[in-house]
DNA sequence: CGACTGCTTCGAAATCTGTCAACCTAGGGG
DNA sequence: CCCCTAGGTTGACAGATTTCGAAGCAGTCG
């Protein structure tokens, strides 16, 4: 849980953009995830669930953030979790989310400049 | 222009998503960042544009890297444009691009991660 | 067991996006 | 001066997205 260091990448990835061009294959996978955080509320869900205390929130504590219906954050929540970019586990009553980091620093290795 | 330490963000940003909440504000200008590289074809060109030898690359050394029309990829180009992520330059015949290299700094901070 | 709460899934409406064909503008050459 | 090429703009349309209300499933508590 502390050594993140080796950074396993499910797809195909990472050379920084500036550096070399992207293959076709890998830039459908980076592009959905960058997709993903194309949206202010997921963005803001994204951050809030990437920066919680523990590592970890319940959708208890998201939607109360947004005045929007729950199936909407949901939905939301759905599309993260799609792209790969969080994990849910129901435990009891509330489910909870975590960041996958490791896919974050893919993401912001690519986006890396000089 | 080699010291690059000291991000100069042109707009709100830059605490690392995984330390704190997105405020709302700069959520949608950091989405709308995300969201121009959210597709395969802008992500692509995007990482044409930031790799070209000389920093520079003209739009008729894009255009035939696609299977599509040219106002399709000037209508990505635009985006790209419209999302401070790329800037363009008419020389002569030939329109050339090159990217904002801080804007990209600026948003690999953001996902950065421990 | 039965009702209540938390979250997700389903279905539907309004809006946004990606793409092309057609047209327009800027610059270079006969 | 007229035309030709490189790109960008406009208009149109199929398909995707955002959002909601209603319904469904999973756990908890009386």
């Amino acid at each position: 849980m502390s050594k993140q260091l080796a950074v396993l990448q499910p797809e195909a990835c990472c050379a920084p953009l500036a550096v070399a061009t992207v293959p076709a294959e890998a830039a459908a996978d980076l592009a959905a995830a960058f997709k993903a955080l194309g949206d202010p509320v997921r963005l803001q869900l994204m951050s809030m669930i990437a920066s919680a205390d523990g590592g970890e929130i319940c959708v208890c504590d998201l939607t109360p953030a947004f005045d929007l219906t729950g199936p909407t954050i949901s939905h939301h929540l759905k599309v993260l979790r799609e792209a790969g970019l969080v994990e849910s586990d129901r435990r009891g009553t509330w489910v909870w989310y975590r960041a996958d980091r490791p896919k974050l620093a893919m993401l912001s290795a690519v986006l890396r400049v000089g």
